[in-house]
DNA sequence: TCACTAGTGGCACACAGTGTCAACTTCGTC
DNA sequence: GACGAAGTTGACACTGTGTGCCACTAGTGA
């Protein structure tokens, strides 16, 4: 990585601590960009080169998880059931969380809480549903235009997901691997 | 209704009409607050009197339909399934919408296709799906916090009312009763 | 006629987000 | 080491959303 790349990284990681400080103890409206950028010891104009929102300085790390996704659900064999791929294929939320647990825990906690951030995370899963929607199509081996199904069951797992997640936020002695499971278990029951 | 409620509808139609109107031939991003004001004949001051924010003009339509879905479960039948008593609740949505079709499709077509509006929608979905799983814990006589079903059965039956909704707005030939109840059976298969 | 109230417009302000430009750093090339 | 291309940055200006405040007007009742 040349020096100017890690210089970029440098500020970015320096962006998004600065951000996570100063959430903390304010709320997340109530923190400017000004804010922000001043903590960071940078100008508000730099700010959005690295961001596109106030709201990006969060949920960025889940920013390249659609193609996570989707690679996820063409990786899993054939002839798993759609439910279980699907979960399967989720993991990689509960793989990227365990890299940073605590500070992925504390992540989802303010996305959870905080109803700007948690909007731009339903929008964003609006498009991973749509991928991995024709994905599951075609291991189906039908079109997904006529054929409700393939939507229904990937918006089914993502229904059981997000209750994983919110509940995940809420109950610091949950594990979030027990509770997707569960989840699932009661969303796809044995006989689907 | 006195005089001056009515004198405040008259002015609130004014200004959702004016907003359809521009945002029929501009998008919603393109369409000023100005612009809905001036069209309405009334000030951008007057305009937040009237609506919290840009997206309530189109987001307004589904404002009281959390007490509706509340009172729409409780008035479910206590042996009914949870599948179908859930299904019957969100006929609210349906009600809704048969009371002025064209314009609601044309609404839902704004909302799906505006992540801003989506967002909003979806945020808001967030809270109706909180009072529904304890509505639907407590005649399924059980606690919500360690007992995951009610939340999951809610979040299947939210996805399954998304998978129609954004199936009915995209296919104008559709019929939106009958997409509910295909995507309905895809989410809870006859065993449950 | 005199308050009292609700609705309104206008103004100022804070903040998000974007375009532009001039200054500066980095890096490869001669 | 000098030089120019390319990328990074800060400063400024500007649009647009959303809010607080105050003065004005119209209707309402005493």
């Amino acid at each position: 990585m040349s020096l100017a790349e890690r210089k970029r990284q440098l500020v970015r990681d320096e962006l998004t601590e600065a951000a996570l400080q100063l959430l903390a103890f304010q709320g997340f409206e109530e923190t400017t960009i000004d804010q922000m950028a001043a903590a960071a010891g940078v100008s508000r104009r730099t700010f959005f080169r690295y961001f596109q929102s106030k709201e990006d300085v969060i949920i960025e790390f889940l920013s390249d998880l659609g193609r996570q996704l989707s690679d996820g659900l063409s990786a899993r064999p054939a002839a798993e059931p759609p439910a279980v791929a699907l979960q399967q294929t989720l993991r990689v939320f509960t793989d990227t969380f365990w890299e940073h647990p605590e500070k992925s825990r504390r992540l989802t906690k303010i996305m959870v809480g905080t109803p700007a951030l948690l909007a731009r995370y339903l929008e964003r899963q609006v498009t991973w549903r749509a991928t991995l929607t024709t994905g599951l199509a075609a291991r189906m081996s039908t079109d997904p235009v006529p054929d409700l199904r393939p939507a229904v069951l990937v918006a089914v797992a993502f229904a059981a997901f997000d209750t994983a997640l919110t509940r995940w936020a809420e109950d610091d002695a949950a594990d979030l691997d027990t509770l997707l499971t569960a989840c699932f278990a009661a969303a796809f029951p044995p006989a689907s």
